[in-house]
DNA sequence: CAATTATACCTAAGAGTTTTAGGTATTCCA
DNA sequence: TGGAATACCTAAAACTCTTAGGTATAATTG
């Protein structure tokens, strides 16, 4: 697995998208899939998504909603109405940056018009 | 400008890359450099580039050659062979990086073929 | 059936990176 | 001549994430 550090900064925006196209999902389920999606490329840290989860909800972009499983909890999350906006904010956000560092990363690609 | 957030973790990479390609470049001319690239949608601060300059120097992937322009200084920075290894490694890295972001942000396009 | 693994939530201290907000000094230009 | 641009730098604070715990239930497996 690569290097974290990039990760940092796109943790809400992985969370938000995620919701928006699953519907609602709960912690353990978002830190599974991601791992699973990206064959374990990418690893959300329990430490740094609860406390994002919990930041999003008091901002009021995401709801929560209980649900047991027997005797155990799941806390289901999903997007608010103001939590569809900020997704779309946050997506196009990204796009711009890879687009950015492409464009550094890159220049010459960005010229002779070589996909990659 | 967008949100600084993404930009952490991607300060060295940039920095190596701009160096690779650009054979040396002094501080100020790398902030300038971003910013003009990218219409002013990216820009270093100084605060976080002088010292990231200084530690990459100190790990041994930077050399330096300072050179006066009248009594003014511009320290030209450029990669040794280790800057050299270490700018494909940070390269490839993003590039992994991007392309698991894209899965996560964009699954459709990875299945049915679509670009963008 | 006991122990390990997986599920499922959480928090607090520390590490690491960047921003903010300064500082110094030279050169150019209006 | 005074402000903007050039060119370097640092320290404190803010912010995000990792590390390293903690609790508890359910499933698996030896």
């Amino acid at each position: 697995m690569f290097s974290k550090e990039l990760l940092k900064g796109t943790l809400k925006t992985i969370i938000l998208r995620l919701l928006d196209e699953q519907g609602k999902m709960y912690g353990y389920e978002i830190s599974q899939f991601v791992k699973n999606m990206t064959d374990g490329k990418l690893e959300l840290t329990e430490g740094a998504l609860y406390p994002t989860l919990h930041k999003l909800e008091s901002e009021g972009l995401l709801k929560t909603e209980k649900v047991f499983i027997g005797k155990r909890a799941r806390k289901y999350y999903s997007l608010t109405p103001a939590g569809n906006k900020e997704t779309i904010s946050k997506i196009k956000e990204f796009q711009e940056f890879a687009a950015a560092m492409q464009m550094i990363l890159f220049p010459k690609a960005n010229l002779d018009g070589r996909i990659k």
